[in-house]
Parts: structure tokens; C-alpha cells; sequence
DNA sequence: GCCGTTTTCGGCCCGACTGTTTTCAGTCG
């Protein structure tokens, strides 16, 4: 059973609450908790890497102890730390370190107190107004927990990047209304473009106190705010009534700069750059850069990482892993943009799951400034979508050559994506590939292989002299649909041997590639493709969330297949073909 | 538990809000 790089993660965090529910040196907690990030944002699997090197790299925040508890972890798929504090702790209690509003001081009380050690528990302890005879709780505590340990049935989700754009550009609209405002910005992970959001964080600039005021009247008032959780002079919180969390900081302008920074995060990356502020004797919150008393930078971001001698990190990128790094030795990414896209490899017309035709497909990518757009519908095998035959492929392929004679400047490419069955082999004979632009191959079954077998499958898949692009590498559906089990860096390889691009598609239930695998397929020099995946004219919207995750994976304009001019891809696309 | 231009011990990021407190602890982001 191998060992990931997430299993080894969840361990450390586990010890960081068993840990923290014995009260133990924080720093020490810390540490594990430090520990199980830097271990989950590994490109690489640390366990792959010990069996082959016989040693991991230096990682930071890992030192001798915690490199030979990854060994163990590896070795064994457990830790003997963990099992020791498992064993001393009443089962099930870290769940209720989940519930906001407890943390380990008060867990610790309804454990030692009241004996409670589960939500359930929690619930009846409430029901009962057991809560409130305790030190530090009171009934409106009592009433809080409750309500929150009841909300916690329904588990707590986050959002999908394109979901929570739609609500934060009403709320933004909602509150750019009121007099005195002078900036609204949403930012948080949404700003850095995360594939999901656990909340909005949105940071609103205001020229006067009494206008701070009218803002927060406006945002506890907004139509769709169903709970206003808290809400003093400059901060509140909120729930939506579609469950998204709201926070909302109001700042003066001259702290703007700050603020952005502050609550764009990532939070390792502040940490990063606080550390740094330390140890040059200085103090960075959401107010500013202080030396003692004196503010010395915070009116733009761009005056905060100066004061480090460092250029503005694009958001996308501040996730501490090297950024910083990269920024001090002016290394920075140039990072792809939306405009640089020259084109769109994957899209569906009426002929299978689309809903429009191949003129209305072709006009839209055209409005958005696209030069070329394939088109590339399901094969046979997925007959939800009445995939294509060969006789009809045969006959959309007459249809775009037709249409391409009466286009001046635009061109649509006739391809198809193409099913890979379970034994690597593809959907459609060679002959009825070898008249395409292009071919795509995808998975859209047998999810549940092992590992080794879902491995060797897309890998023989490969070898089909008439692939150019693998769909969605993971198969992944956002908060639907774990990946599937595979070795992505054999994928990655294999790609780069054959010529064969990877895409990056963009439909905001899939954004697959991830981050953390754009950047392997950088590193090994593999293009990547960001594609719409338009099922029809308005799916194109979609492609800034894919922009979004190429650039969090450091991806720069010539990285990416489809900024290249046509006669560019043609000449990549041919080279694949041996 | 980690780490080092304060270097092998003694630090470790910072502030707002809430509720229960009469001055602050706990939690959160």
C-alpha cells in the first residue's frame, strides 16, 4: 500500500491536535501543523523519493526528528507518536476541535468537566444547558456551539472558484453603492485563484470613519446575508444564504497596501514575510511596515515588498513555496495571461453533449479573440454523450472543412476526444485519427484501477502515434471525485518523450491539471494546454479560472501549448507523429 | 520541534472580536 504525501500530512495533523488537546508547547504544535503543509504541498511523493534515493531532501521546517517520522510513516503507513497520543485521548475528540468556536481550552474543559467527547455528546450536553455552568462559557457560548455542532451535520463545504465568483461580483456590486467608498477588492484565496474557497475575504478602502460605518450598515443588510456571525468597527462576518462565509475588513487608505497583502495571503506566505520583517527589526500587520513606532511602507503592496528589496509577487504565486525565493533573486515567473491565449484545443458542438453548432462555436472563440478552436467531440464508447463513429466523425470533418473555406480569419481544427479503454488502447481506429489536426485522449471510465494498472494504461495509451493532447490527467471532479490513482510524473515523462502536450482543463468542476502538476509539468518540460471544454458559446468564460490555475502553477506564456500561433501548433502537433 | 547576521539556547507572526469577564482569555483568520 503506498504511502502519499497526504497520508503522511494528515498524520502530522493529527499529532498537532492530539497534541494541542494535551496542552502541550504550542511551538511544538506548530511545528506538526507547519510539517503537514510543507508534506502535502511536495510536487514530488516523499515516499517514491525515499525507496528510490534511500534519503529525502532538506525541507523546511523538517528537521532529524520529523524526517525519520516521514520515514516511519513511509515504512509502516503509521507513527508510533501518534498511536501513543491516539490511545491516551478519548476517541473521536479532535472532531470537535473543528467546530468554530472551540479550541483546545475548552475542549479540554467539556472533556474534563463534562466527560463530553463527541459532537453528539456536545449536543445533548447543550440540549441539557450543561454548558453554560462552566468557567468561560455562558449561554449565549452554550447556544453558539450548539448551533454550530447541528450545522456540522450538513458538512462544511468549501465552494468552487467560479461558484464563489458569481457571489462575490453581486456582493462587490452590492457594496461598491455606498457613499464614501473608495475601493472594494475580494481577496483571500479567491484573489490567489485557488481551485476552491473556504470564505470571501473582502477588503474595502474607505476616506473617512463615518463611511467605514455606512459600509458595514450596507453589508449587514445585503439581501442575500442570512447570519451575521460578528461585527465590530472595522470587521464583520457573515453567512450567505448559500452557505458561503463572508468576511468583511474595512481599512483606511493609507493601510490599503497592507491590508491587500495581508488578506490575500497565503497565511505561510505572510508568515514568511513576517519572519523576514524580524529579523530585519521590523513589524508587518494589516495597518503597515513599522520600524518601532514609525510607519515606513503599507500604502501599496508593491511599498511592502519593496521594503524587502523585493518586486510584487503576483498573488497567484504566494503560497511560500519559493516565491519569495525566486522574487530576491529576481527570478519571478513572467506568468501566462488570459490575452496571451491564442486559441482553444477542446470544445463540443450539438453533434454530441454541446449545445451549440460548429458556426456558433467558431463565432464565439472568434469574440474572444481566439485565431483557432478544435473541435473535439466524444468518441462512441461514451454513449450518454452519443459519442462520434467513424461515419460521423467522417461527416463533421467534411463540415469543417466547409466552414473553414468560408472563414478569413479564423480556423476550427477537426479533432476528438477520444475514449482510452481500460486496456490503453483507443476508442476509434487509426484510420479514422490519421485525417485529424488533432487527438485527444481521455479517461471517462474505470476510475477504480490500482494505481500500477490506471499507470499503465494511459501510458500505453500514449504510445498511439496519433495522440497529441491527454484530457484531464487526474479525472478529478472538484469536491465530486477523487482522482484517480496514478503515478503522475511517469505520465509526465512519458509525455514529454512522446511530444505529447497536457491539458489544463479549465471547466471549474475539473481545473485538471492542478497547480502542484502544472509545475512538474514545467519543470520536465512538457507543454501544457488550457483548454475551455465548452459544451457551449458562454463556457469560454471559463477559461480565466484556467489561466488562474496555470498561473498558481508558475506557468509562463511559452509553457503553454495554445499561445502559439497556428503555424506554431502545427508544427508541434506534427512532431508527435513518428 | 525547528532554527541560527540575537547561532546550540531561547526564541518562535499579529491583531480583532466575543463573551464573560471587572481586565482578559479564547478563538479565529
Amino acid at each position: 500500500m503506498p504511502v502519499h504525501n497526504a497520508d503522511i500530512a494528515r498524520i502530522f495533523e493529527e499529532i498537532a491536535e492530539l497534541l494541542e488537546l494535551e496542552d502541550a508547547n504550542p511551538f511544538r504544535v506548530r511545528a506538526y501543523r507547519n510539517a503537514a503543509r510543507v508534506v502535502g504541498e511536495q510536487r514530488f511523493e516523499l515516499a517514491e523519493r525515499l525507496a528510490k534515493e534511500g534519503a529525502l531532501p532538506k525541507l523546511p521546517g523538517i528537521g532529524e526528528d520529523l524526517s525519520a517520522k516521514i520515514q516511519e510513516i513511509a515504512a509502516t503507513g503509521t507513527c508510533a507518536l501518534r498511536e501513543r497520543l491516539a490511545k491516551r485521548a478519548p476517541a473521536g475528540i479532535t472532531e470537535l476541535l473543528h467546530l468554530p468556536g472551540l479550541g483546545p481550552k475548552r475542549v479540554r474543559a467539556l472533556n474534563r468537566e463534562l466527560d463530553v467527547h463527541s459532537l453528539s455528546q456536545l449536543v445533548r450536553a447543550a440540549k441539557d444547558g450543561r454548558l453554560r455552568a462552566l468557567a468561560g462559557f455562558g449561554a449565549k457560548t452554550e447556544k453558539r456551539l450548539l448551533d454550530a455542532a447541528l450545522a456540522q451535520l450538513g458538512t462544511t463545504r468549501r465552494f468552487k472558484l467560479a461558484v464563489a465568483g458569481e457571489y462575490a461580483r453581486s456582493l462587490v456590486a452590492h457594496l461598491e453603492k455606498t457613499r464614501g467608498l473608495q475601493n472594494v477588492v475580494v481577496a483571500g484565496s479567491y484573489r490567489r485563484m485557488k481551485e476552491t474557497v473556504g470564505d470571501l475575504d473582502i477588503l474595502v478602502t474607505v476616506s473617512s470613519p463615518t463611511a467605514a460605518q455606512a459600509v458595514m450598515r450596507r453589508f449587514a443588510g445585503y439581501g442575500e446575508v442570512k447570519k451575521v456571525l460578528a461585527q465590530g468597527e472595522t470587521r464583520a462576518s457573515a453567512v450567505l444564504a448559500s452557505g458561503l462565509q463572508v468576511d468583511l475588513r474595512v481599512v483606511p487608505r493609507e493601510s490599503a497596501g497592507a491590508a491587500l497583502h495581508y488578506f490575500t495571503g497565503s497565511k505561510a506566505h505572510n508568515i514568511a514575510l513576517r519572519r523576514m520583517a524580524q529579523a530585519k527589526g521590523l513589524k508587518i500587520n494589516e495597518y503597515g511596515v513599522f520600524r518601532g513606532e514609525r510607519r515606513i511602507a503599507g500604502d501599496t503592496e508593491e511599498s511592502v515588498y519593496g521594503v524587502f528589496g523585493l518586486p510584487w509577487i503576483p498573488p497567484e504565486l504566494r503560497e511560500d513555496q519559493g516565491e519569495i525565493e525566486a522574487a530576491g533573486q529576481g527570478a519571478l515567473p513572467k506568468l501566462v495571461r488570459l490575452e496571451d491565449l491564442k486559441g482553444d484545443l477542446h470544445a463540443h458542438t450539438k453533434a454530441t453533449d454541446g449545445r451549440n453548432t460548429l458556426e456558433e462555436m467558431a463565432e464565439a472563440a472568434q469574440a474572444r479573440g481566439l485565431a483557432y478552436l478544435a473541435i473535439t467531440e466524444h468518441s462512441r464508447r461514451v454513449t450518454v454523450a452519443h459519442g462520434l463513429d467513424p461515419a460521423r466523425l467522417a461527416r463533421q470533418v467534411a463540415a469543417i472543412d466547409a466552414l473553414n473555406a468560408r472563414l478569413k480569419t479564423f480556423t476550427l481544427l477537426k479533432g476528438i476526444e477520444v475514449d482510452i479503454l481500460e486496456d490503453g488502447s483507443l476508442d476509434l481506429p487509426d484510420a479514422a485519427l490519421a485525417p485529424l489536426d488533432l487527438v485527444i485522449g481521455a479517461v471517462h471510465s474505470s476510475f477504480k484501477l490500482s494505481r500500477a494498472r490506471q499507470t499503465e494504461r494511459i501510458l500505453a495509451a500514449m504510445d498511439s502515434p496519433f495522440l497529441s493532447i491527454l484530457a484531464h490527467p487526474s479525472g478529478r471532479l472538484i469536491e465530486a471525485r477523487e482522482p484517480y490513482d496514478v503515478d503522475m510524473l511517469s505520465i509526465v515523462r512519458k509525455a514529454k518523450a512522446r511530444g505529447i502536450a497536457l491539458e489544463l482543463n479549465a471547466h471549474p468542476e475539473r481545473l485538471d491539471l492542478s497547480d502542484v502538476h502544472c509545475r512538474m509539468a514545467k519543470d520536465e518540460g512538457v507543454p501544457v494546454c488550457v483548454d475551455s471544454d465548452a459544451h457551449s458559446v458562454g463556457d469560454f468564460d471559463n477559461l480565466r479560472y484556467g489561466i488562474g490555475q496555470a498561473r498558481r502553477g508558475w506557468l509562463e506564456k511559452d509553457d503553454v501549448l495554445n499561445t502559439r500561433s497556428l503555424a506554431a501548433l502545427r508544427k508541434f502537433l506534427a512532431r508527435g507523429r513518428f
